[in-house]
DNA sequence: AAAAAGCACAACCGCCTAGAC
DNA sequence: TGTCTAGGCGGTTGTGCTTTT
């Protein structure tokens, strides 16, 4: 049994919002507020989906919106969480005020890649490129239902690791907590396996490089582990310090 | 100047999930 | 407990603009 359709498809307008549906929307909005989406078009007068609407409010019309180029730390901040999170781009978004997840996919897509590319890093694996994927064993951070991480393991994955395929015992799950002290680790760094992938956190500020996984680079730039805070080496790794990121509060499945 | 290629981004599509019933 | 639906999400497409040939 396939779903109904979210609207009547028959007598809905497609494509580019025109200056008077726009001016629809947002008067209907400001009277009523966000709502049932499915019944808005109809209250507000539009021939439109209400995914439509929906779309059309959150990623264009809300006066919250910061529209405009992105900044350089934006842009750090970007690849920082997307190396954490993945293709978790309504995650990304609620780390950046005023960018939707709309936004940022496609600034991802058109900038970044091509940005990391050209610094000779995988943008969906954060490594080097050409560098020989590092053998990962598995750390579990989940406490109970094994069988059902494994499952969630072969489909979840977002940057394109096949859980399963290469890590039978694979648990995807990640929870990042506060930072576990551990002296032996060169630059104060801690990596957490998960997924196939390395993530760095830190108890002390990382360089651009170490946040990605990439020890010892020669662009590190985290004055050999002797830096401590962010203010030593500009470093604010993910925001912890900024508060634009609450790690404790991140929890990928 | 025109055509082709590349780029940027708005919008759509289909799937997933939580909550109501 | 199972079914249905609205809302939300990520992937993809369409289209207009810019740059290159």
């Amino acid at each position: 049994m396939g779903r109904s359709p979210c609207c009547e498809k028959a007598h809905t307008n497609k494509g580019a919002w025109t200056k008077e549906e726009d001016d629809r929307l947002i008067a209907y909005i400001r009277a009523h507020g966000e709502g049932c989406w499915r019944s808005l078009p109809k209250a507000a007068g539009l021939l439109r989906c209400g995914k439509s609407c929906r779309l059309r409010w959150i990623n264009y019309l809300r006066p919250d919106l910061k529209r405009g180029n992105f900044t350089e730390e934006e842009d750090e901040l970007i690849i920082k969480l997307h190396s954490l999170l993945g293709n978790k781009w309504s995650l990304i978004a609620a780390r950046l005020p005023g960018r939707t997840d709309n936004e940022i996919k496609n600034y991802w897509n058109t900038h970044i890649r091509r940005k990391l590319l050209n610094r000779g890093i995988d943008p969906m694996t954060h490594r080097p490129i050409n560098e020989p994927q590092p053998e990962v064993k598995t750390i579990s951070f989940a406490t109970a239902s094994v069988e059902k991480e494994e499952e969630k393991a072969v489909v979840t994955s977002s940057n394109g690791f096949s859980g399963k395929e290469r890590c039978p015992d694979l648990n995807l799950e990640l929870r990042i907590s506060p930072p576990y002290q551990h002296q032996n680790q060169p630059h104060d760094h801690q990596i957490l396996k998960t997924g196939g992938r390395n993530f760095t956190t830190s108890t002390t500020t990382l360089c651009f490089s170490c946040s990605l996984g990439i020890l010892n680079s020669e662009e590190c730039s985290c004055s050999n582990g002797t830096s401590s805070s962010s203010s030593s080496t500009g470093y604010d790794f993910l925001g912890l310090e900024s508060g634009v990121l609450d790690y404790r509060s991140l929890e990928m499945k």
